[in-house]
DNA sequence: TTGAAAGCGCTAACAA
DNA sequence: TTGTTAGCGCTTTCAA
């Protein structure tokens, strides 16, 4: 039991002095091969690891990136949290993960975890809080990415989906095929998701020249249990010949609720959702949806901070970038 | 923009020495009310965060644990991860998560770096290989808790669900309410959650009697499609009066195909599965499922581990302890 | 109740 | 090509 090996132990069995062992770990070029082999070997002998604590007090990096979403068990959110750990592995660099729960407290608690840990940036679906430290994490040198959701005021870069314009393509879509009373399940209304797709709804409907008639729209929570009662509210609304549900969550307990009616898609009912869950192609029809670019919107957001962060170009020398992914509709038959 | 804000300068702002800024830090009780006032509020003024990284290497502990799963995109170690982090941050621990993709390679490289950064103790759902490595860490005072699997041959502390009982009981149950062309779609034979869930179905046979018909096991690989795959293949063979499904995923791929052929259940089919995904107890009838305690697996797990570092009790002082979990038969309509 | 100072393990400037 | 040494920011003895 090796309790203490520490560089200073390897360069005593390697004869030789802390500042080669360390040249050997970074593989600084100028060590005489034979040198280096008998540093190496102490090493694999003795299963040494640096230890990366002292390294990153040293150099001022830790080499980490922190992450906080609301969720890891939200479908969207972990494809974010595992496109992110892969781009972070790609570039050696680790992630810390945060479930922040949209609670604007535990998000400022986490940015505190993540400063003290001096991790070198972070990646944050924000609530939308928290304006003040955030910015000032940006000016003492944390560069952050905002990642899905927008924080008013703040500048720094961000990745965005265009769920606006994708929302209005699919309900456009719909009212083309002649649909005149498509009830809607939208999100909660204080995020920017919610309400773009809300409003996609309605920017197609005026473009269109359709009015939306009172009781269509239903405010639902994202969650698969507002799903299915809203559906089942709506679908007490005689006129109703289509539905369009703004996440897939929902979409499983609106789509369940639309079964045990015994309607059929899209003979009784039509059927489309934003998001497409691995059943939207497995079922007969497959749903019509909004594919959301996911695991990119999480990988741009990596590769953007870890470019800040080894450019050098830290938080603050260089422009906020702005990136705006393409959401894309897919019709399959449900609508 | 304070580039280099540290105890140093909030000892001077605020007049005192770094070691009484450190006792401030830490509530260490035999501080001057008076003094401790002065320095919080140059603290709070200053929005200075201790630096965790010179903390840790000063104190040879980092407060942070790591955890390798195969993958956070699962349903199943998704919860395994949201429970780790819950109950680590309940104790002031911090986790670093890793996407060990089932693979023996990344495991090590994950080992090590975890290894490198110091964590004081790593939640593992392991491949079954790297014994060597993972009795190193443990011999070197790095405690390690496995989860849903094993090691062969490692002494560590391990939690882990009756698979095989749990599986017995589904079958068991089955064969009583007079099945007996009961469908089987496996798991990996290289995992003890996919042998152990197989075993349970030869078990109910044996115990109850009744002999297993040639081509009612298919092997699967946990995974959607091959759900599908399975049944489809399965459903051809005239005599199959019930289907079992040994994990959600593969489940939701096989009732797509049941009811694409447009059977109905229970009527024509008796449908049952491992696992308890949010969409068994949506559709009608209920799918009868088993229902595995996820997260107290994973906090579980997260409060071994936590109390083998507190404690002090380091990684080796103490007997190795095993938990197994029970996992539920839930009875719905649909077998 | 407070301060001075050593030292955690490493890197990097400098000297040789 | 290698060694000596200062110092990263903190905690913690020891002394006052």
């Amino acid at each position: 039991m090796h309790r203490k090996l520490n560089i200073e132990k390897v360069a005593e069995y390697a004869g030789v002095s802390t500042a080669t062992v360390s040249r050997v770990l970074n593989n600084y070029p100028f060590v005489k091969d034979e040198t280096r082999r008998k540093v190496l070997q102490v090493i694999r002998e003795t299963n040494y690891q640096v230890n990366a604590v002292a390294r990153n007090l040293r150099r001022k990096k830790t080499h980490s990136i922190g992450v906080i979403i609301s969720n890891v068990l939200s479908s969207f959110y972990s494809v974010i949290a595992k496109a992110v750990e892969d781009a972070a592995i790609r570039n050696k660099f680790s992630t810390v993960l945060c479930n922040g729960g949209d609670s604007p407290e535990k998000e400022l608690s986490y940015l505190k975890v993540l400063h003290e840990n001096r991790v070198d940036g972070i990646i944050l679906s924000p609530t939308g809080k928290n304006r003040d430290y955030l910015s000032f994490l940006i000016s003492s040198g944390i560069p952050i990415t905002l990642v899905d959701r927008t924080v008013k005021g703040l500048q720094c870069d961000t990745v965005l989906v265009n769920n606006r314009e994708a929302s209005r393509e699919v309900v456009r879509y719909m009212l083309r095929q002649g649909y005149r009373n498509i009830g809607f399940i939208a999100g909660p209304q204080d995020r920017l998701t919610g309400i773009e797709r809300l409003q996609g709804y309605y920017d197609a409907h005026e473009n269109e020249g359709v009015p939306v008639h009172e009781g269509l729209v239903k405010m639902g929570d994202f969650l698969i249990e507002s799903g299915k009662a809203r559906a089942i509210e709506l679908l007490e609304n005689g006129r109703l010949d289509a539905l369009y549900v703004s996440n897939s969550d929902m979409a499983t307990g609106a789509y369940v609720a639309i079964k045990e009616k015994g309607l059929r898609i899209p003979e009784d009912i039509g059927f489309a959702m934003f998001d497409d869950p691995d059943w939207a192609s497995l079922v007969t029809p497959g749903v019509s949806a909004v594919r959301q670019p996911v695991y990119t919107l999480g990988s741009t957001a990596a590769d953007l901070l870890v470019k800040r962060i080894v450019d050098g170009s830290g938080a603050i020398d260089k422009e906020p970038v702005k990136i705006v992914l393409e959401a894309r509709f897919i019709k399959r038959g449900s609508v």
